[in-house]
DNA sequence: TGGCTTTACG
DNA sequence: CGTA
DNA sequence: GCCA
């Protein structure tokens, strides 16, 4: 994976820290050493070939895809160079993106560009490097890496990943060069950004994430995100800012969140979050979330109804004892919320590390026994994910992830696929496995979570089931058709255990044990950082990332089939990350 | 103007 | 669609 | 709210 780069400046992460356009226009002294990895199967030979001797023609190219609307081709338009956005390194040259091609509608687009000599052509961004030397014939192209060019399946065209200027703190437009202060790099994708829980600007991301919390109790939730990916920039900074503009030219920091900040700066707070916090139906509604199983839509809608608190919403929503009542005033209501309320208050009691600890060597005794019984040769794989494994002193919840690894070394789910196929025939009732079948899996990995799931309520330390469900192991059954096996699977059970005194949240999940790492790293958060790493795999690689595992997006086909995956730090490889451990995913 | 992580379930 |  |  590691190419050569000769980096003598601070980057530490030449992959991802591609320059954005903006450093670009800077100046020229930075062109050589801007030669940098090209795509591999592309490459060419000129390593130290000189870039600045070669008056390369000028290319006008267009990479035509589908999607952008007519106001963005008129941004490009405007944008000095016709359409587009440039994305060849070398500055005589030039590669235009533009959009509406390829979809409806773009044709006239297309012609224009035709009409203007626009070198025309539709291509996936892996094509584009030899295109280019096509066109240019022979010339000595030089071309980014792929990273700046989105799929052309998906989002046809550009995108250059770090473009909005990563240095922050630098002074507006030109020298920083004498003296001004010490630049520092936010990384685009707060995956990329090792985040403590503590650090130099609380007193502007408490509001900031209370403005989170406000606009997801009305449910804006992208407004919501855009705060809480501020608070995670802030919360990123080696020092404690003094004016919103010192990071004005970080990705996601716009012009709102400048003045935001240096509101709550001078104020304390923020005028719309005071005034949000001030209507009664919010802060109702505020109340009402913390009940499990209820977002903004139902809080709304209890609102809405009359209910003014949880108390209220207990006494109106929960059957009677007596069950003479009528159901006229209490439509379904969920099992889930039912014990929501029910136990409501038992949940908003925090639950401390040692408690953690706890139950964890419990259900890991309990796990491990249940293992051996199913095979003595087997390997229990058991990590508590979720705060806990981030550091976080106090949780709401306990998350245990489990997996079976059988004695021969093979994932046990991989026998029980095997052992369904050879049935020839399988019963099986939706999605359910019926019948006698269901005694010859036991002895594998499934039914892991449900077999754990009586013994210890068999010991009196789970209570209430909130949820129990598998996800995968069967594709969906869809018109007659049976479902059929499939290897991901991943088991969950939420619920509460009983501690002395009072009951809390836990939740078990068992996974193929091909899938743990995974699952590791999707159950340990933050949600933000789950929501990058996605994110940052689909607009940077050509792979796609769930908690089963990675697929190469364009043909779906399990990564996971070619490469072994043992532990978090393989995947963050192999996405071209660089470990982030997870006390450091704060984001 | 469209997208913003992912996926299953009720 | 709402929720986790 | 931010971005392309």
């Amino acid at each position: 994976m590691q190419e050569e780069e000769e980096e003598e400046e601070e980057e530490g992460d030449g992959r991802n820290r591609q320059d954005g356009g903006s450093r670009r226009r800077r100046g020229e002294k930075e062109h050589h050493q801007r030669r940098r990895r090209q795509r591999q199967g592309v490459d060419k030979q000129g390593d130290g070939a000189p870039a600045a001797a070669a008056a390369a023609a000028t290319l006008r190219v267009a990479l035509v895809g589908r999607g952008f609307s007519k106001n963005q081709q008129e941004v490009f338009r405007k944008n000095g160079s016709k359409v587009g956005i440039e994305v060849l390194v070398r500055p005589e040259s030039k590669f235009v993106a533009c959009g509406g091609g390829g979809g409806s509608g773009g044709g006239g687009l297309l012609e224009q560009l035709r009409r203007e000599r626009f070198a025309v052509a539709v291509c996936w961004s892996e094509e584009v490097a030899p295109w280019a030397e096509l066109l240019v014939g022979g010339e000595d192209v030089e071309v980014v890496g792929h990273q700046w060019l989105r799929r052309v399946d998906t989002r046809p065209y550009l995108l250059s990943p770090l473009k909005k200027n990563d240095v922050v703190g630098a002074e507006e437009e030109g020298e920083e060069e004498g003296g001004g202060a010490p630049a520092f790099v936010v990384p685009m994708y707060a995956c990329q950004r090792p985040t403590p829980m503590k650090h130099h600007n609380h007193e502007i991301t408490d509001v900031l994430d209370a403005m989170t919390k406000m606009y997801k109790v009305v449910g804006d939730g992208q407004r919501a995100d855009s705060f809480m990916r501020l608070s995670s920039v802030l919360r990123f900074l080696d020092r404690t800012i003094r004016s919103g503009s010192e990071i004005r030219h970080v990705h996601h920091v716009g012009e709102r969140m400048v003045e935001a900040v240096d509101e709550i700066l001078a104020t304390g707070t923020l005028g719309r979050l005071e005034e949000l916090k001030s209507h009664p139906r919010n802060q109702v509604c505020q109340q009402l979330m913390k009940v499990h199983g209820v977002g903004s839509r139902t809080a709304k809608d209890w609102y809405n109804r009359g209910i003014r608190s949880v108390e209220d919403a207990r006494r109106t929503l929960l059957p009677n004892d007596d069950d003479t009542e009528g159901d006229e005033k209490r439509p379904n209501l969920k099992p889930e919320v039912v014990m929501g309320l029910k136990h409501f208050h038992d949940m908003q009691v925090p639950i401390g590390r040692d408690e953690v600890v706890g139950i964890a060597d419990e259900v890991r005794e309990e796990a491990e026994r249940f293992g051996r019984e199913r095979d003595p040769e087997g390997t229990l794989l058991f990590e508590v994910c979720g705060g806990f494994r981030r550091g976080k002193e106090t949780l709401h919840d306990v998350d245990v992830l489990v997996s079976f690894r059988r004695g021969n070394g093979e994932p046990g789910h991989q026998g029980f696929v095997e052992a369904l196929r050879a049935l020839d025939g399988y019963l099986v009732e939706g999605e359910q496995i019926v019948g006698a079948e269901v005694k010859a899996f036991e002895d594998l990995e499934y039914f892991f979570v449900e077999g754990l799931k009586e013994r210890l309520m068999e010991r009196g330390k789970l209570c209430a089931t909130l949820y129990q469900g598998q996800m995968g192991g069967f594709t969906k059954a869809k018109g007659g058709q049976a479902p059929q096996p499939k290897l991901e699977r991943e088991e969950v059970l939420m619920a509460l255990w009983q501690l002395p005194g009072r009951k809390c949240r836990i939740d078990i999940v068992q996974v193929a044990s091909s899938q743990w790492p995974f699952a590791l790293l999707g159950w340990s958060g933050t949600v933000m950082f789950e929501k990058d790493v996605r994110r940052y795999t689909e607009e940077q690689t050509e792979y796609k990332l769930s908690q089963k595992g990675v697929t190469i997006r364009a043909t779906d086909e399990p990564v996971t089939d070619i490469v072994s995956f043992q532990t978090e730090e393989d995947i963050f490889r192999f996405l071209g990350l660089e470990y982030i451990p997870p006390h450091l995913r704060w984001v």
